[in-house]
DNA sequence: ACAAACATACCAACCGTTCGGTATGTTTCA
DNA sequence: TGAAACATACCGAACGGTTGGTATGTTTGT
């Protein structure tokens, strides 16, 4: 029987296909009910190559999150509309960006360091730390067109840049929540829309008081 | 030896403090991460009680999500912002409420079925239906006010008074994740204030668009 | 007496992890 | 040049602890 000489071209991957697969089955189900097998399994690789990359079940789950960072962080640098010119149209343009990415499952256009975020506050707080990294890393990308759209428009805001990139991820993390719930990508798009509607009436008003409610 | 005749006062609640128990440590763990046993040593119960009361742990998660919805519920309906006489108060009353009872940690102010949701969604599709069944019902309750609010006032809106009650959900839900990423209530109530700003924008808005006044 | 409300003891399946081993490069140095 | 020495990538059976769940006994209120 002739030696089948057999190079495998997949050979060198099997870090980058379990965090792939890290990604689409944790979104799903969740970090602690996916078992390594799972991942495995999804990935096509053994349990072997799994412990050869990574340490613990945690590692991954860490190194997933990077993973998450790396990735979107490339993704968002290169969309279209990074390249207007205007900071308060790049601002809006990255809103529509994030809306016309929401397409699919749940479980597809979800954010996988928001799942996690979650579900490992208490007992893996490797994991946790990696994901805020993760999401307020990615926030913070958002900040300097908010402040050069504040100072071309002239507005003296009782909110900083910072706050206002972070809200939106709020608003995005709460969307994908009531999405998951309903199935439904609409509820997250109709909440999308209320942020849209936020930034307008922000960036509209010369003077952005922003005050409370007292007693009209 | 006589028998000790004595009146135990904790017997019978096995049930509740199973729940209770199931409301806390899932918030800080997950559903998946906390065991049968954990539950049990949380709510000082023995196995064989808690599959008396309940099936199996995807039950109890089911009976944690509506359990949830009947506390807080009944949280809601009995706060003081309640007895606001205008629909537009008892709005920025919730708000403001819903700032007041973030303190802590964020595994005692975080949405139980907001955690859940997220990632039983492809595990247990029954515990998160009881999620969102929870997180819409309470989003329902804001409807009404919001409505009356929007007729008192004249406002024709592109949105509906359900689509701004769920953005307010999407907004808590984001704020929440954005706290247990960092462990800081503050991450949390700045979105929640940027919610806040954005209600005083929608109603501080005539039914004249493009030209926006403050107050009243 | 009887059923509901527990407690105790136990089990089989599953889980994360370990480990001895193979296959395929890569470096070293005579 | 070439082959020994080393490094990396991967395999998969097996292990011990944990898990959700069960079977059965005991207490308690009515």
């Amino acid at each position: 029987m002739p030696r089948p000489a057999k190079h495998h071209p997949e050979r060198g991957d099997a870090r980058a296909r379990l965090l792939e697969a890290a990604r689409d089955v944790i979104r799903a189900k969740g970090f602690a009910a996916t078992s390594v097998d799972d991942l495995c399994k999804a990935a096509g690789v053994t349990k072997g190559a799994f412990f050869h990359h990574f340490e613990t079940k945690e590692a991954l789950g860490v190194a997933a999150a990077a993973y998450w960072a790396e990735t979107t962080s490339a993704f968002f640098e290169n969309a279209p509309y990074r390249k207007l010119e205007d900071p308060l149209d790049r601002l809006f343009g990255y809103v529509e960006f994030r809306k016309a990415i929401i397409d699919g499952d749940p479980a597809e256009f979800t954010c996988l360091v928001g799942t996690m975020t979650q579900e490992v506050y208490g007992s893996h707080p490797a994991i946790r730390d990696a994901c805020a990294a993760s999401i307020f890393g990615h926030a913070a990308t958002l900040e300097p067109d908010i402040a050069a759209a504040m100072a071309a428009r002239g507005i003296e805001a009782d909110w900083t840049p910072a706050s206002l990139a972070r809200h939106t991820q709020a608003v995005l993390q709460g969307a994908f929540i009531l999405a998951k719930a309903t199935g439904d990508r609409a509820d997250a798009l109709d909440s999308v829309d209320h942020l849209k509607r936020y930034l307008t009436l922000l960036f509209s008003t010369p003077r952005s008081k922003g005050n409370p409610h007292d007693g009209c």
